[in-house]
DNA sequence: GATGAATGAGCTTTCATTCAT
DNA sequence: AATGAATGAAAGCTCATTCAT
C-alpha cells in the first residue's frame, strides 16, 4: 500500500519536473501537472500538500539521483583525474538523457529562491549531491592529486563550469555536442584543481 | 525633456532591478515597483509598456554596464594574466557593490526563459557584455598567452565559475569574502585557459 | 454530468444576456454577471473562457431560438401572406416576452463589431435564423406569391423594418403597443414584397 | 475668436466620428482621438468636457447634416414618389461618401444607450433629422399621395429598411452596390406607404 | 490655449487551494 | 483515494480625467 503511494508520488514528481523545467515554476499550473499525470487536481493534493512542497521534493529527488551516480564513481578504484572525467561525463550524460533534471537544478532550484527559502536552507535539499562532490574532492586532496584549497572555490569552479556549459547548450549557442567538450573541460578543471 | 524621461526610466529600472533580484520576477508586482519608485501604477506604463519589456530593458542595461567595465580593462596595456585577474575583480566588486545586478543576471535573466524568449534571442540582450569577453579571449589567444580553444568552452568556464561563486556567496555558504577568493580563482582560470 | 454543465451554461447565458441587453457589453462586467448568476467570478471561467466567447455563444443561442420559431411557421401549410404575418407576430412577441433577445441582437450583436469580428464572420453566428428567413422567401417566390428580387433587399426591408419598430418601442417613442402595428406592418411588407 | 474655437471643435468631432464609427465607442480612447487631431489630450478637454459629451455633440452634428439635406428635398416642388426616391438616394450617397456618419448613427447612437440616455432623451439629439422625415410624410399624406397611418410605423419602415441595407453593405453581404438597390427599394417603400 | 505626465479606480483573467460528493 | 466545480484574492494592464507648467 505504502509502495503504491510512493510510486504515484514519483509519477507526479516526474511529470511536474518535466513541466517545471520546460515552462518554469510560475508558468506551470497545478491543472497542467494534473493533466500530465492524468489525475484530478484535487487528488494531487492527497500526495503533495502544496505546489511549493512538490517543488522541494523534486529537488531532493534530483539530488539523490545525481548523488548516487557520483557515489558509484567515488567508489571506483581509479585515479582522481579519471574520476574528474567520469563525473563530467555523468553530468553531461544526464543533461543529455534527462535534460529536465539539470534544467530544473539550474533554472528552478537555483533561481526561485522565494520557493526554496523555507525548508531548503543552506544546501539541505541538495545535500546528497554536494556530499559526494565533497568526498571526491577530499579524497583527491588526501592522495595528493589535488591541491589543498577552499572546498567551495573548487566546487564553484566545477559546478559553475559544468552548469555554464549546459546552459549554453540549452540556449543553442554551443556549436558542438556536449560530449565533444569533455576533453577540454576535463583538462581545464583538472589543471585548475591539481596539485602541480 | 527627453533627458528627463530617460532619467525617470532609469530610476524605474533601478528600483525594479532591486526588487526583481530580491523577490524574483513573478513575486514582484507592478504595484510593488510603482510604490518603490513612488509613482502611480498607471504612470509606470507611460515608461514601459509591459512588465516583460521592463525586464528586457533591465538586462540590456546591466549588460551595458558590465560591458563598459570590461572594455576599460581590455583597453589597458597589461598582460592577459593581469586582465584575467581584473575582470574577476570587477565582477566580484559588482557582486559586492551592486549585488542586484549579478543576481538579476543569474536568477532572472538566465532562468526566466518565458520572459526573455521573444526579443532576446541568442544573446542579443546581453550582447555588449559577451562581446567584451570575446575580445579579451581573442586578444589573449592572438598574443600567445591563451590556448586556442572553442570560445564557448572558455566562456562557460569563466562565467560559470564566477557565477557559481557569487551564487554560493548569495546562499551564505562561502566562509570567506569573495575578494579573498580572487587569487585562487585567477590562478585556476588562467591555468585552465593558458597556453602552457 | 454533461447535462448539468450545459444547464449551468444556459443559466449564465441567460443572466449575461439580460445584463448585456440592459447595460451594454462594455458596461456589464464579469463580476456583474457572476453576481447575477450567484456564482464566483473564477468559476464563470470554467464555463466560458472569456467575455468575448460568452457574447458569441449568446448570439448563437438567440439565433437558434428565433430560427426554431420561424421554422415552425415555415413548416405550416398556410399562405405566404399568413406566414409573413406570423413571422412578424413571433418577432414582436419575442420582443415583448423576451425583450433582452431582440435588444441583444440589435444593440450588442449588430453594433459591437470588435467583439464578433473573429468567430462570427459573415453571418455564421446568426446562421440558423437567416436560413429560415431565406426559406420563407424562396418558397414564397416559388409559389408565385412573392416577386423575385434580390434576397438581401427583401431581407433588409423585413428585418430593418421590424428592428426599427422594436427600436422605437424600446425608446418609448411608439404611442401604441407593438401588437397593434401588426396589421399595418404586415400590409406594408407584403405589399412591398408581393408579386402583384 | 469664437469661430476659431468652433472650427477646432468640428475638427475634433470629425476625427472622433471616424474613429468611433470604425472602432466603436469604448475601443476608441481619448488619446486615440487626440493623436488623430494632432492635439494634446489635455487640450481636448478645453473643447469637450467629457467623452460622453463629445459623443452627444457628434450625433447632433450628424442629425443637423442629414436634416439639412432632406429639408432641401422637402422644399423642392416634386411628387411624393420622387421625394421618396431622392431621400433614399441622399441616404445611400451619404453612406457611400461619408460612411462614418451612417455608421455612427447605426452603431454608436442607436446602440450605446448608457451614453446617450442622459441628455438625448426621446429623440432630442436627432431632432432635426426626424422633423424633416415627419414633414415629408405629412405633406405626402396631405396631398393624398400617402396613406394616412401612424407616423412611427412609416418611420420605422423607412429608416429601418434603409438602415438594414446599409448594415448589410457594411458587412460585405450585399452582392451589389447600394445605388443599384434604389429602384427596388423606392418601389417597395412607396408601394407600402402609398394611398392606393 | 496648450502640453503630456500623473493619477487611481476599475477591468478581465488566472490559479492555488478547498470541499462536497 | 478520487473528482472537478467552486472560491476569491490578486495580478497585469487600461484609460478618462486632472493638473502643474
Amino acid at each position: 500500500m505504502i509502495d503504491k503511494k510512493q510510486i504515484k508520488k514519483e509519477q507526479i514528481m516526474q511529470c511536474a519536473l518535466e513541466l517545471f523545467a520546460l515552462k518554469g515554476f510560475y508558468s506551470t499550473t497545478i491543472p497542467d501537472i494534473a493533466a500530465s499525470v492524468k489525475m484530478s487536481v484535487g487528488n494531487m493534493y492527497n500526495y503533495f500538500k502544496s505546489k511549493d512542497i512538490l517543488a522541494k521534493e523534486i529537488i531532493k529527488y534530483i539530488s539523490g539521483y545525481l548523488g548516487k551516480k557520483i557515489r558509484e564513481i567515488n567508489e571506483q578504484d581509479i585515479s582522481t583525474k579519471e574520476k574528474t572525467r567520469r563525473i563530467i561525463e555523468i553530468y553531461f550524460q544526464t543533461a543529455s538523457l534527462k535534460p529536465e533534471m539539470i534544467d530544473y537544478f539550474l533554472r528552478i532550484y537555483l533561481s526561485t529562491r522565494e520557493v526554496f527559502r523555507e525548508g531548503c536552507e543552506g544546501m539541505i535539499c541538495v545535500n546528497e549531491f554536494v556530499t559526494e562532490i565533497m568526498i571526491y574532492f577530499e579524497e583527491g586532496v588526501k592522495c595528493g592529486d589535488l591541491r589543498e584549497q577552499d572546498f567551495f572555490s573548487a566546487f564553484g569552479l566545477f559546478m559553475g563550469y559544468l552548469g555554464g556549459m549546459v546552459f549554453l547548450k540549452g540556449e543553442n549557442i554551443l556549436p558542438k555536442d556536449l560530449d565533444e567538450y569533455v576533453d577540454d573541460i576535463s583538462h581545464n578543471i583538472y589543471k585548475a584543481l591539481s596539485a602541480d
